[in-house]
DNA sequence: GCATATTATTAGGCTCGCCTAACAAGGCAT
DNA sequence: ATGCCTTGTTAGGCGAGCCTAATAATATGC
């Protein structure tokens, strides 16, 4: 018996097999081949020879056309995708405030790739969220309002930022376009929505990250920024979205 | 001209020999089929082909047998992964406190599956972080030392937890043990370290989740009790270590 | 009991992405 | 120039994991 810590490494599709197969016992005390297919969305032709597989390794109990069932390290197995599961779904949805389906989604994806690392990290976030009732009340309505609801700097700045810390009231917000050729400054905030925001956050104008402006064209339409050692063109309307403290 | 939004579907491999080949020719000006191998740690010959495929989505730029570049859509690509994946590792990092290299392997592993959306709400997140003083010099650093460095639930409460609110301060917090049979608690936190703490959290011990005590044995050594519909015998020892309030 | 419908298995293909090993193409030294 | 060494390409294999289509086993209706 391979007693308590035994790292069986399972592929996502086996693992997801697996939840299935946990979740159909649990609801409905069997699960069958077409149940299997179905819930997963595959062809019932594609399950059998997974079970054979998940049979091999010791997971499940299977007799060829008979139910489905789960041995005890199965069942560990599941378990604990499930747990990571619903933490990474809790997180999206309760922290990140995703909508059901897409925090649903998300959790598929990334369940087969989180380490038990850092999972048991998430989990001290969620235990630190959860017994500390100021923390919780306090700092995540602050977050869901300001940044998510309402995601306007004047107003966060109102309500949050300027309010406590005087260390940081000094600090000048500009935006980029304000920054005069050769200075640098460290992003706080991209205040752009929708598609405009995406392209900016692929490009890596990322919360810290450090620009510094090289030129604007004359009429200042384009801009030249450079971060991490390259540079970019913006166009001036992007460039006054970002928020930056100058250095 | 595929203008604004192109939603090209790479595979997870194609996307790490996008991020490898910007990456050496940002460091080094140049890319190498040699080079793209040896750091992403694969063979050769397994190379060429991938570049063949790159090179027919019109990301990659490449004669046989000369340098490789990348076009202007294989450049914002590689942008886009890259801060995904910074992004990641930032929050592994800075949030959830891990070692560089672990943060590191996490961010490789998840950045090919973390959606659009799910990267903007995780921005957002930073950029309330970076821009609130309060809620990050406050809640982070509270959460660091209290979760992370001294994860013991006494001193948490004297710190922040049973400072303000006042309502909670009549909840009970009790241990899983100190349930009575047929009596439910919500998990608060699962104090236990290492690898009991790994188990527990497989198990689905999770901040929130509520927990029913079933019974326990005599001279209280295996307890059961339930959780999410199912039930679960636990050691008296690692009963005590989940914290729960009552219900 | 026998025909039909449902369900499960198997066989054969396919893609992706890796491997190894053989082969091709330049660069450099003698 | 000849040959070696480094580098890149190609061919052939392999495993995962999906598909479809044919087949086998079980259940159900008449």
């Amino acid at each position: 018996m391979s007693s308590t810590t035994e790292p069986i490494n399972l592929t996502g599709s086996l693992e997801d097999y697996l939840e299935t197969i946990f979740l159909l016992v649990a609801d409905h005390g069997f699960a069958r081949v077409r149940d299997i297919a179905k819930a997963r969305d595959v062809k019932a032709g594609s399950v059998s020879p997974a079970l054979k597989r998940l049979s091999d390794l010791g997971l499940i109990r299977y007799e060829r056309r008979e139910y489905v069932g789960l041995t005890l390290e199965g069942e560990l197995a599941a378990r604990r995708v499930l747990a990571r599961h619903d933490l990474l779904r809790r997180f999206f949805s309760e922290i990140l405030q995703m909508p059901d389906d897409a925090a649903e989604r998300e959790a598929c994806a990334i369940e087969h790739v989180l380490s038990p690392e850092a999972m048991d990290r998430l989990v001290r976030l969620f235990e630190f969220l959860s017994a500390c009732p100021e923390s919780q009340s306090e700092w995540l309505r602050r977050f869901h309002h300001c940044s998510l609801v309402q995601p306007e700097l004047e107003k966060c700045e109102n309500a949050c930022c300027r309010s406590t810390l005087p260390s940081r009231i000094d600090e000048k917000f500009h935006n980029v376009f304000q920054l005069k050729p050769g200075h640098e400054g460290t992003i706080r905030q991209v205040r752009a929505q929708g598609a405009v925001r995406q392209r900016l956050l692929d490009m890596g104008m990322l919360p810290q990250v450090v620009v510094r402006m090289e030129r604007a064209a004359p009429g200042g339409d384009p801009v030249w920024i450079s971060l991490n050692g390259s540079q970019l063109a913006l166009r001036r309307a992007e460039a006054e979205t970002i928020i930056v403290t100058e250095l």
